[in-house]
DNA sequence: GCGAAGCATTAGCGCGCGCTAATGGGCCCA
DNA sequence: TGGGCCCATTAGCGCGCGCTAATGCTTCGC
C-alpha cells in the first residue's frame, strides 16, 4: 500500500514561475527575466538554455507579474454599449485588430444598453488598471463619465461627449446625410421620411443632417421625421405609421439598418413593394444588408478607419505624447443596393 | 515667473494605493485590506473612515496585485473561433452574464477562424492567468490543444474533442433534427435536402444527425446532402445547384441560419418561392432568422443553458470539486415561422 | 484591583516579475 | 604576470495587495 500513488489521472496546472525557469536552466531569475524582455548583454548560449527551460517546462510569462512589476499595462479597456449591436461587434473586431497590431490586449466591457451595467463595468476595467479606454456610443452622461474616468487615456466612438480628457472619432453625419439624399433624389424622390433612432445624442445628430441636407437640396417642405430608436421594432412601427396616414413619401432614410429592415418588413406584408413603390435606405452598412434577400442601400461607416484612428489617438495619450483634445470625422460611403430604384411615375 | 505652474489643463491619472488610503484615513494599510475584502472584527468606525478615503481618493483596489498576492484569478478567459458569427456572440454575452453572476469578469479571444489566431490567442489568455477556459467551437486540432492547456480548467462547448481535462457542452444534435424533420415530414415533405457545414467536427455531427434521423423516418432514400460550410455564400451555392439539376426536393434542412438565409436569396432571385415551392428550415435561431423580412424556421439552439452550465462546469473545476470529465447535452426546440409550409399538391 | 477573555489593529512575509547598481570572470595587451 | 577593460551575470529592492501571527487595548467578572 503506498496511499502516495493516486490516480493523478488529471494533472493540475501547477504554475510555471520565472524561477523555476532559471533553477532548470541553471541562472539566475534575472537573467531569464532579461531574455525574455530580449535585452541585450546576453550571450546566446544563455538564451537557448533558458529558452529551452523555459519550453520544457511550457513557461509563460505572468501579464499580472509583469504589469505590476513594470507598471506598464499592456491591455486596453473597450466599454461597447450594445453587444447585440452588429455594427457594434463589427467596431471591436477592427479596434481588437489593431490594439493587437500594437502590442496590446483587449479587455471588453459588453453593455446591454444599461446604464447601471455601464458604471459596473467601468469599474471593472478600471479595476483591473487598463491603460487606457475606449467607450463606444456609451449612455452614461458625460458629466459623470468626465468624473469617473477623470485623467484617463481614452477616446469615444460615435458619441461626441466634450470630454476634456477623452478624444473623439465619428463618422462625418452630414456627408452621410448628403450621401444618401442625394442618391434618393437623383433617382426622382422628393417627399423623404426618416425614422429616427431616438433621443441619444448620435441619434440626435443623424436626424438633424437629414434635415439640413434636405434643406440644402431645397426640399426642407417636403422633409417628415417619424421618432424611433435604433431597433427593428422602430421601423415596423414607423412602417405602419406611413400606411396608415396614406403619406405620399416615396422614400424612407432610416437611422439604421436595422430600422430600414423593420420598415421593410411590415411595409412588403402590406403589399408595399420595395424599391418599387417605397425606396429604402439604411445606415451602418451592418452584415444583415449585405445578405442576399435584404441587399439594403446603406450608408457605409468607415470602420476599420475608426478601429485604427482610435487605437492610435489612445496610443498617443498612453505614451504621453499629446495632451491636447482631438476629433476625427471619417467620410462615410454610399453602397448601392436593390432596396432604391427610381421613383415610379404614376 | 514660477516655471512649476504650468497649464496642467489635463490631470493625469494618479494611481491611488491601498497606502494612499490608510495613510489618509489614519490606519494601517492591512486594516484597509480587511475593509476591502469584507472581512469581520473591523470596527464600524474604521471601516466607515476607510471607505470615506477612499471616496475621496477614488481609490479602487488593484485587481493585478490582487491576483497575484492571492493566487486567485477572478478572470475567465473564452476563446472565441468566430466572432462575426451573431450565433457565437450571443454565446458570449450568456457567458459574460453568468460569469458575472459568479464574481468573474471575462476575457475574450476572438478569432476570425484562423488556428494560428486561435494559439494567438490562447497564448494571451494563459499568460493572463485566467481562472479557466471557456472554447467556443475552437479550430485547433485537440491533440494540440490538450497540449496547451494541460491540466487547466476548460469546457467545451459545440465541439466535442475529448480533452481530459475540458468538460463538454453542446446541443442535441439528434433530437435538433428530429424536431426539424419531423415538422417537414409532418407538412408533407418527404424528399429533403441538407446542405452541409463543412467538414469541421461540429458540421459532420449535425450531417450524421440529418442522415440518421431520416432514416428513423424511413426515407433515408430520399435524403440529399449538399457539402458547403456555415456561410451564407455555401448557401447560395447549393440553391444554384438544386435549381441547375432540377431536384425534385421540396424541403431544404440548412445547417445554420446564414446558410439558409443564402439559400433563400437565391431561391426567390430565380422565381422558386419559399415557403409555397420549397419549405427552408434553419439552424441556431440567430438574430437574423427573427427579422420580419426573414422569419426563419429554426432550430433554437438553448444558448443560456449552455452559458449557465459551462461557467458552472467550470466553476467546479476551479474549485476543485471536481475531476472527473462531464459532458451535458441540451434539448434544442422547433421556432416555427413562415419558411415552411404544407408541400404543395402538384 | 487583577487576570482573563475578547476584540481591533498592526507588523511583516510572500506573490512573480522589472529593473539597476554591483559583482564576477574572461580576455587581451604590454 | 599584472593591469585594465568589457561583457555576462547576479543580488536586491520595489510594484500593490493577501494573509496571519502577534500585539495592544478594552471590558468584564470576581
Amino acid at each position: 500500500m503506498t496511499p502516495n500513488v493516486l490516480s493523478n489521472r488529471y494533472a493540475v496546472a501547477v504554475p510555471v514561475t520565472q524561477s523555476d525557469v532559471a533553477l532548470r536552466a541553471g541562472v539566475s531569475r534575472a537573467l531569464v527575466s532579461l531574455v525574455f524582455r530580449d535585452a541585450t548583454n546576453v550571450s546566446d548560449q544563455s538564451r537557448a538554455r533558458v529558452l529551452l527551460a523555459a519550453k520544457e517546462l511550457g513557461y509563460r510569462p505572468n501579464m499580472l507579474a509583469r504589469s505590476l512589476a513594470s507598471k506598464k499595462v499592456r491591455t486596453i479597456g473597450v466599454l461597447l454599449n450594445d453587444i447585440t449591436n452588429p455594427f457594434f461587434v463589427s467596431m471591436y473586431v477592427e479596434l481588437s485588430d489593431a490594439a493587437q497590431d500594437a502590442g496590446y490586449d483587449v479587455l471588453v466591457g459588453p453593455g446591454l444598453r444599461s446604464v447601471a451595467q455601464e458604471r459596473t463595468l467601468l469599474g471593472t476595467l478600471l479595476g483591473h488598471r487598463v491603460a487606457g479606454l475606449i467607450l463606444i456610443s456609451p449612455l452614461i452622461k458625460a458629466s459623470e463619465l468626465n468624473r469617473i474616468i477623470a485623467g484617463y487615456p481614452a477616446v469615444s466612438i460615435a458619441r461626441d461627449m466634450n470630454l476634456d480628457g477623452a478624444d473623439f472619432v465619428s463618422n462625418d453625419e452630414l456627408v452621410g446625410a448628403r450621401l444618401g439624399l442625394r442618391h434618393l433624389v437623383d433617382l426622382g424622390h422628393e417627399r423623404i421620411v426618416h425614422i429616427s433612432g431616438g433621443s441619444s445624442r448620435s441619434a440626435v445628430h443623424r436626424k438633424r443632417a437629414f434635415l439640413r441636407a434636405m434643406s440644402e437640396l431645397g426640399l426642407a417642405g417636403s422633409a417628415r421625421v417619424i421618432e424611433g430608436d435604433f431597433t427593428e421594432e422602430a421601423g415596423r412601427s414607423a412602417a405602419r405609421e406611413i400606411i396608415r396616414g396614406r403619406a405620399d413619401e416615396t422614400a424612407i432614410f432610416a437611422s439604421n439598418d436595422l430600422v430600414a429592415v423593420g420598415a421593410m418588413g411590415v411595409l412588403e406584408a402590406s403589399g408595399v413593394r420595395v424599391p418599387e413603390d417605397v425606396s429604402v435606405l439604411g445606415y451602418d452598412n451592418s452584415v444583415i444588408s449585405d445578405l442576399q434577400m435584404i441587399s439594403l442601400t446603406s450608408i457605409e461607416q468607415p470602420l476599420r478607419d475608426f478601429g485604427r484612428a482610435s487605437i492610435r489617438l489612445l496610443l498617443e495619450r498612453i505614451d504621453g505624447e499629446r495632451d491636447t483634445r482631438v476629433s476625427l470625422e471619417f467620410e462615410p460611403r454610399l453602397i448601392v443596393r436593390r432596396t432604391t430604384a427610381r421613383r415610379a411615375t404614376h
